[in-house]
DNA sequence: CAGTGGTCTAGACCACTTC
DNA sequence: AAGTGGTCTAGACCACTGC
């Protein structure tokens, strides 16, 4: 391979290209998630750059939790199914520094017609249909979490509430193996307010407590948005904790 | 240079080692926020290593934002002077997408003895003499953050509420300036309270209402704690913004 | 032992900034 | 034109994994 560039366009490194058809790759399911992607001097040769020229793709891939390296294994496509990645989306945690374990329980879970903010968020048309889901989190028999997801319905055919509350991991691996949809990256906004007698009701609180709004627009491969969440925290006893860099 | 391992030891390139040796000049203020550094040529010959080895050890200093790569000037180090570090811990953004004008008056600044809580962050004596300083952050005149900070009265001799008010800048830049206190990166974590009277007062509103609570713990080089901040955010009509990778 | 990613080198050349 | 960081190459060798 070698160096293309238009001549209005600014200039593009190799690795960068190299970088883009990996991905493409990725996008079009080429490699799955949990599998090993050709070695690095497999695809130096197949786009006919030097093995350096592919390392430094695959190393801002990997920066970015697209692929992940290991030494003398391979590099693999990142999943949700591994360890390390179970919790990756997830900052609350417990005051006193240990790990949760929430059990999870599935409300609803029921195709309705979106709304235009989830609509505008999924960038699907108002109207169109999604898969409305309700579920509770819950440490030790307390209610911690109650969260509403949206999906669109075209992407998750035939989500039922028994399938999700039989999957015994994380709804991230579930989209994984069921809907071939690997997450990617995503956006949070918070804000606190008020518990109203619903969510009171839902997390053992009082009506007028003050609860962590969290939404979530979460991406796949090309940023194209495939879920959205509002979840309230309880977070009394917890928080959702953050670093600054 | 050549590779030095401990028999015991595991394993360290090369590239780490200078990297340490960077981090120990920054630590020692040899080279000061917003100098550019040697040159990789230059420092290459004074570690007496191959370019290509510096390169590494910067390129992860710069991923960490303790340096800034300018191609075809240098590269320096991080200060919160630039333009790009003004706002870089501050995640609170207005709902409709545009940019805050915050405007700032600080209320008081006074030396006390830090309490248990503060002295375990800030890795003091219970006891010890600590700064403390409230402020207020106005949006259009309506306030929208109140602070507290708490600084080692070590660190931050005569600290006064004047030099605070006729600094123009964020606050970091005016450690960097006047305390040579360079704070590399921060850890929050997040609640939901209910307002109080004084809280009530100093963001204009009611009693009971749902505010953001934003404990902060900001280190130098070194991993060393030197401020803790408790803001509470108004977050009607603006939010925390979180992007999760 | 072979295959993978990880480190290190030396050298050539490109892109950007400044004088 | 000189100096900086940025890209790319080719090759040697090291560390780790699994057969």
């Amino acid at each position: 391979m070698s160096l293309i560039s238009e001549p209005t366009a600014s200039f593009s490194p190799l690795y960068e290209q190299i970088k883009a058809m990996i991905l493409a790759s990725l996008q079009a399911s080429e490699w799955l998630p949990g599998d090993a992607i050709p070695s690095e001097m497999e695809l130096a040769a197949r786009y006919a750059v030097s093995q350096g020229t592919v390392r430094k793709a695959i190393d801002e891939l990997a920066a970015q939790n697209l692929l992940v390296r290991r030494q003398g294994k391979g590099t693999f496509v990142a999943t949700h199914q591994e360890e390390d990645f179970q919790y990756r989306f997830l900052r609350l945690e417990p005051d006193s520094g240990e790990r949760f374990h929430l059990k999870n329980q599935f409300l609803s879970c029921e195709c309705i017609k979106s709304s235009s903010h989830i609509a505008k968020l999924l960038k699907l048309k108002p109207g169109d249909a999604v898969i409305h889901i309700e579920r509770v989190q819950s440490s030790d028999g307390k209610p911690i979490v109650f969260e509403e997801i949206w999906l669109p319905e075209g992407r998750f055919q035939g989500l039922s509430l028994e399938a999700l509350n039989a999957w015994p991991g994380p709804v991230y691996a579930f989209y994984e193996s069921h809907y071939a949809t690997h997450m990617v990256r995503a956006e949070e906004k918070i804000k606190a307010v008020l518990a109203d007698e619903s969510l009171a009701r839902h997390l053992r609180v009082l009506v007028g407590a003050a609860l962590l709004s969290v939404e979530r627009v979460a991406f796949t491969y090309g940023n194209k948005p495939v879920e959205v969440r509002h979840a309230r925290y309880d977070t009394s006893k917890q928080h959702y904790d953050n670093k600054l860099n």
